[in-house]
DNA sequence: GCTTATTTGCAAATAATTCGCATTTAGTAT
DNA sequence: ATACTAAATGCGAATTATTTGCAAATAAGC
């Protein structure tokens, strides 16, 4: 097994019986991932970084769906065919993709918070807006030198 | 084939043509679901409109990707597997999707212009924003009397 | 009308995701 | 610690989504 860290796992075996989910190994492997990696990370990427001895591929979609059931991941829209997620513990923040990279950086927005509110006054067949995906996309300093 | 609107389908033939794109059948059927439904719509939607007539669904993914390729539609992510599309023509503007029945309406954010200069300042790594992608989540009237 | 580069349909190939089910196992009660 | 039960896992098969190859059809320009 890859070098997990033995206060996370604690830390998430507590988390995990605090919710309904039992503290399996699948479940260990991912949140081991994402504790040792802060970006957002799909299916495809999270089984290479298992390892030939990680979970199955289906218990990763099985996992990754429950966790984010539960609100221990959350799931990241990086425009492109797969789905991403990371760690949801981590403080709210949005992502800015470099479309010819692929590369990810975290960036916070500080009117955030409000745009929910805004966004609820301007569409008035909704009752509520519960949360929102905000995504950028540019080109980062090395790929812009083209 | 459906009831196009020929007012549209000459102005669609022009807009081709003005790209480096030709004025087929394909494309035009495209342009006029979207022309006749202004919501972000997925490649099995467009196939649903289009009808048994209309063109092969092979078609409407190599249509889809030129028209977005060329700025005459914008991709946009509504959290499914699937990705959708709509007409780039309209204004500036986000969505609300309603996580239980899929809803969706435009709104529009006053400060979401400035937010691309916002996110440029916070990364560092980065050269330049063009564009993002901003959606809400949340639940429509109908929905929430549940 | 003739020519040519594009586009199209169709079928087959990939890729992404989900499902069924027998087996294993975490959490709990004994 | 042992036994029990619901939940989780692996594996393969089934779906679903998307892409590709190629021969036939066709839009745009001459």
């Amino acid at each position: 097994m890859k070098e997990t860290c033995l206060v996370h796992t604690k830390v998430f075996q507590s988390a995990l019986r605090g919710k309904k989910l039992k503290a399996t190994p699948g479940r260990l492997a991912i949140l081991d991932i994402f504790a040792h990696c802060n970006k957002p990370l799909s299916i495809k990427e999270l089984k290479k970084m298992a390892g030939s001895a990680g979970p199955d591929i289906a218990t990763l979609y099985r996992n990754a769906e429950s966790l984010t059931a539960e609100g221990m991941l959350v799931k990241v829209n990086l425009g492109e065919k797969n789905s991403a997620y990371e760690l949801a513990s981590r403080k709210h923040h949005h992502h800015l993709i470099c479309k010819t990279c692929g590369q990810v950086a975290d960036v916070t927005i500080s009117a955030s918070p409000g745009l929910n509110q805004q966004a609820l006054k301007a569409a008035k067949d909704f009752a509520a807006v519960s949360g929102h995906s905000l995504e950028f996309f540019g080109f980062c300093k090395k790929c812009v030198k083209k």
